[in-house]
DNA sequence: GTAATGAAAACTGTCAACAGATAGGCGCCA
DNA sequence: TGGCGCCTATCTGTTGACAGTTTTCATTAC
């Protein structure tokens, strides 16, 4: 159950040696998959990796192996390890989860919740909203971020939290990513009230829906996203 | 994406050459978990796996740490891997992730029904009722898992699919899986009748309360049993 | 100029061996 | 007799090497 968000700066793995150097060298493979370094659709060269390194190949094996189940690689036989590439299907899929995941998210805060948590969330929102007035997507999106990490952080399910945060890493495997982050920052700002009402009100089913719902438009503005961009090539 | 519920009979490994040891040592490694021949809790001794199998450590090693990735086993350093034990808590997070991704998978569906597939999910329920009057438990548990498979098999979302059947084999880590087995049939089959007019009804919003509500009540069940259990003691 | 061919380089799959850590047993001492 | 510490057996962590496969590239024929 590892939640893989925060990137420490650990790029020394000589010091890891506690934790063993294959999760180690796990936890570096992915912080270079999803910043991007290693892109998507690249292969991933043991020899090269383990000179990089200073290991041998066997530890980036088992890192690998730990990956592919993760799904952030692919590996085939013989021709090795590639860095998984999402196609646009694939990201659809993965916001019908991640809907679902996050709309239970929703459903079990709104059983648990205390109004420190309530004045918090609240207060990310108002910070959102003056963000997205000024229209500044680069302050805005760390703070989209935190909003749902904190909801699914507090609903009190550990399993939750980690498939959640699988999947959003996930979606950064998706080349066309930019598409989904611009466009609709106050409308996005106006779904998270919406959600913050129903947490409030401990309404679980209506708080289930409201933040299903903020996915499954996230993924209609997806689709329209690429639509419009598939029309202008 | 590996959908591991067919337990074909493979046993002899030398065969599958073709498929890399790794995955084939990986397969059966998963099967011998989830029928249970290797017992939540018992330590995985990769010595002893790699005389039986063969093979050296190498790959046993690899398999290993994909199946800790899905969760399937735990990892201790210098000490080995573990068979994952299920505590109550866990198996009732997994309930509600199970239920998010069943309720999704019933919306999905819900708006691609067609008149085969609902005369089939039907025809399911309707010998499920039969077998529940007779209170033939043996005979309705693989018409339930048949049925509840083809809901999320049929909801056209493979990542969806994965994960789901992902969550219900974990749940045979669950020492006392037993418990939720029991009680409960025709209840539980006219709460599938709710999800069949749903389902038929071509409500999204609807058929996903429903297949959600039906997890829940069985998680509901599960504790209910659980605590019931622990007062027995 | 292009396509087919064959050899060599590069890389992955697998294995056997060594080094370090852990666990269990034995003897010593209070 | 019970507890403490040492010692050995067992097991995991990691490495380097060999075998087989894929890819690359130069050569040759058309």
């Amino acid at each position: 159950m590892s939640i893989i968000s925060d990137s420490a700066p650990l790029s020394d793995l000589s010091v890891v040696k506690s934790v063993s150097l294959t999760s180690a060298l796990e936890k570096e493979l992915e912080r270079l998959i999803l910043t991007g370094e290693l892109e998507p659709g690249v292969r991933i060269n043991e020899i090269h990796l383990s000179n990089r390194f200073g290991t041998s190949r066997g530890p980036i094996r088992e890192a690998t192996r730990s990956l592919e189940a993760k799904g952030l690689v692919e590996v085939v036989r013989n021709r090795g390890v590639f860095v998984r590439r999402l196609s646009v299907e694939d990201a659809v899929e993965i916001y019908d989860v991640r809907a679902a995941l996050f709309g239970q998210a929703g459903r079990l805060l709104a059983e648990r919740m205390t109004d420190g948590l309530l004045a918090e969330l609240t207060r990310m929102v108002d910070e959102m909203d003056a963000v997205a007035e000024r229209g500044s997507f680069d302050e805005y999106y760390p703070l989209n971020l935190g909003f749902h990490n904190l909801i699914v952080s507090s609903c009190g399910n550990r399993t939750l939290l980690a498939e959640y945060h699988r999947f959003v890493n996930k979606l950064h495997l998706f080349r066309a990513r930019a598409l989904v982050q611009g466009g609709g920052l106050a409308v996005s700002n106006r779904e998270h009230r919406a959600m913050l009402e129903a947490l409030a009100s401990g309404d679980g089913d209506r708080a289930q829906m409201t933040h299903w719902r903020h996915v499954a438009l996230a993924k209609r503005r997806l689709i329209a996203a690429v639509d419009g961009h598939a029309r202008n090539d």
